[in-house]
Order: structure tokens, then C-alpha cells, then sequence
DNA sequence: CGCGGGTTTGATGATGCTCAAGCCCGGTGG
DNA sequence: CCACCGGGCTTGAGCATCATCAAACCCGCG
């Protein structure tokens, strides 16, 4: 398996030796995911992070109406779970599901602590990881209750300039906020 | 000054000898704030985080319209600051303001990374206290998108039973997002 | 072909905002 | 002690935004 994805990602917040590469491996498993399968459900006790070495996920979840809302977009070399249940060990209230077919790294939260005493550089990576994915949900409050709608869009084109062309447009509705339908319309009324 | 409420926080994480928080002692400044003082504002660029010994705290965004989002409610016991101001920086888009009388601790970012070097169990718990804002964070962003005024009032109401009734209601409109007016409606058809 | 999921379009309706007025109440000065 | 002020809360009328529901369309795929 390849993990120069995240060899990568590491190496942009602390620097370790090869050997301590090396010493890294073991704490991962790599797994393969098909388009739509779902990596984890509601209801159960999320034990693992995934981190993306190719591909797209997205973690959602489905209110009593049945209508999903998406918390997270990953794209390769990010990191996604339900932090909630991951950390708290309650059971989650997400899905977990690749867009499309993708290939993770899963590391427990188990084996993650163990890597914490083993190579305490790594938890400062995530100490810094985390640190960064709070500013960026906390960006997206401040968005969520300062914005209309189109505003929001036209935020989320810019800020994931990527993923807008490669996922399906009912996925960015149940990001910012909106139906479908609504998305649908603002569209049209922005390109004309 | 008694900083035996920041202990107590360190202490639910990680376990320091007396010798340990006697050394701690040094990186902190402490600050008295009077109602409504401002303790850091837009434009600014915040290179410290509070930890709140007594009062109550907020940070809130204006929009061009003027009006004002609560991100954070740092009640005791509680870390405050603009993160990504703080972590990348960048100039403040927030105001921090003393919503009481209050007490904070003063950590600056530089002073805290030496303390990481210094007491790694530090970092330990700053990894910690981050993944937890990052949950609740997260949570927050789930009920925006599922949850109506109504539902969202509610939660609140349920998560903090003890500021609802120490705060004006117009803070709590600004952060769950709607305006006073019509969380006054929704209040007058709740109890009724 | 025909099926099915995603997108579009339109009519209608609910949710929540704007603006304006009035009220309540604690503080301040005469 | 009273008059007055100002900030916060309430109430109401009218309006904008966005949702719901239903129908049609588009297009890749079996």
C-alpha cells in the first residue's frame, strides 16, 4: 500500500525519521471502499478514524423526516469519523459512506492512544489536525448563521473549488443547508 | 490569584504533580474584566487564548448588517479565543467581550508551544480540550442543519439550564440564530 | 428500449425577517 | 419621591426566503 498521502500530511506539521515511518505502519489497516458503501452506520460504537488516501467520503446524518444532512466532505489526505462517538464512545448518529470508490487508512482509537505514548509527535499531528478542524467547523457556524443561502453556495464554490464538478448537487444542498429544489433555483437565477 | 478552577480542568485529563502546576504558573498572565469589556476585537490579531476562572465570556461575529452571531459562550471553566486568528495569524473576525464581571487566565500562542516542549502532558491536554470543542462544534453544526428555531431554542435550553436565565435573550437569539423578536414569539407560543 | 436517479420547473404554503410601535423596568437626576 | 431616559422585551402587519409537493425532463445504464 501506498502512504505517501500521508506521509505527506505528517510531514507538513511534525518531521519524522524513516524509521519512525516505519514504526507507524503497524498501527494502520488499509481498506478498499466501492462507490456508495458505507464505512460506518448509525447506531454503532465508531472505534476507528479513517484517514483518505484516494477518493471522496462524506459523513451525514438523517433526521426524522428522512432528510440527510452532510457534516463532512473528505477528499484524499483528509481525515474523517464521528468525533462524537469516536472519542466519547456513545453511539454514533452518523453515516460514514464513500462517494466514490476510495481507499482508507483505519486506525482505533485504542491503537491511536498507544501510538500517543509510542511517538509523541504524532499527537502533536493531531493536536494540530484537530486544532485545524475546529477553525474550519467554527468558520462554518459563523457562515451558517451570517449567510443566505446563495451566499453559502457561492462560499462553498469557492472553498471547494475540487469537489463541486465531481459530486452530485443534492450533496451540496444537504451541506449548506438547503433542498435540492432550492439549489436548484438559485442556480439558475445566479447564471443567467 | 486562584487558579484552582484551571487544576481541576487540567486534572480531568491528565494528573500533574504540585511541582508540575508550580511550573505551569509562569506562562499564564491573569486579567480582571468589568461587564461588557472587550477583550479582543476585530481586526486584531489574537495571539493569546483565555481560560475563564469566573464570569462568563463571548465571542461574536458582526455581519455587514450589523448584526451580531455568538459563536461561544465561555462560561467557567472554559478556553476562549478567535482560533484561527490565534493558530494561523490571521487578522480577528470576532469580538471577545466579558459579558459579566470576570476573571481570565491569559496564555499567548508562543508561550504555549513552549509549554508543549516543556510539559508534553500539556500538549496532552490541549489535545484533548480540542477534540472536545471539535465535537461540540460539530454537534452544533448537525442541529442547524436538521433542527427548526423552535427545536434549536429547545436544545439550548437543555445544554445550558444554567446561563438561560444569567444571560438577556437577545444573546441567546444571536446564537442560535434568528432574530430577538422572533424568539420572543416562539417563547410567548411555547408557554402557553 | 425502458427504467431509475438526479435535476429542473411551477404553484402553493410555512417559517422566520423587517419595521414600527408600545411596554416594562432599572437607573439617574432633579 | 417623581420624571425621565434607555435598553431590552413584546406584539402586530406585511414581506422575503426557502420548503413542499407534483410533474416533467434528462441521461447513463441494463
Amino acid at each position: 500500500m501506498d502512504i505517501s498521502v500521508l506521509q505527506q500530511s505528517i510531514g507538513k506539521y511534525v518531521s519524522l525519521s524513516a524509521q519512525e515511518y516505519e514504526q507507524l505502519i503497524p498501527y494502520f489497516t488499509c481498506e478498499k471502499l466501492n462507490r456508495k458503501q458505507l464505512l460506518f452506520r448509525e447506531g454503532a460504537h465508531i472505534q476507528q478514524v479513517a484517514f483518505v488516501l484516494s477518493g471522496c467520503l462524506r459523513s451525514y446524518s438523517v433526521d426524522e423526516s428522512g432528510m440527510e444532512h452532510i457534516l463532512q466532505f473528505a477528499p484524499e489526505g483528509w481525515w474523517i469519523t464521528d468525533m462524537l462517538s469516536f472519542l466519547k464512545g456513545t453511539r454514533s448518529h452518523l453515516y460514514t459512506e464513500s462517494i466514490v470508490d476510495s481507499e482508507v487508512l483505519l486506525l482505533s482509537r485504542e491503537r491511536q492512544l498507544d501510538m500517543f505514548d509510542a511517538l509523541p509527535k504524532m499527537e502533536r499531528y493531531f493536536r494540530i489536525v484537530t486544532e485545524n478542524a475546529l477553525c474550519a467547523t467554527r468558520q462554518r457556524v459563523i457562515d451558517t448563521l451570517s449567510l443566505t443561502a446563495r451566499e453559502r453556495y457561492l462560499q462553498f464554490c469557492d472553498t471547494y473549488p475540487g469537489i463541486i464538478h465531481t459530486i452530485p448537487q443534492k450533496y451540496v444542498a444537504a451541506y449548506i443547508g438547503v433542498t435540492p429544489e432550492f439549489l436548484s433555483k438559485m442556480r439558475s437565477s445566479l447564471y443567467r
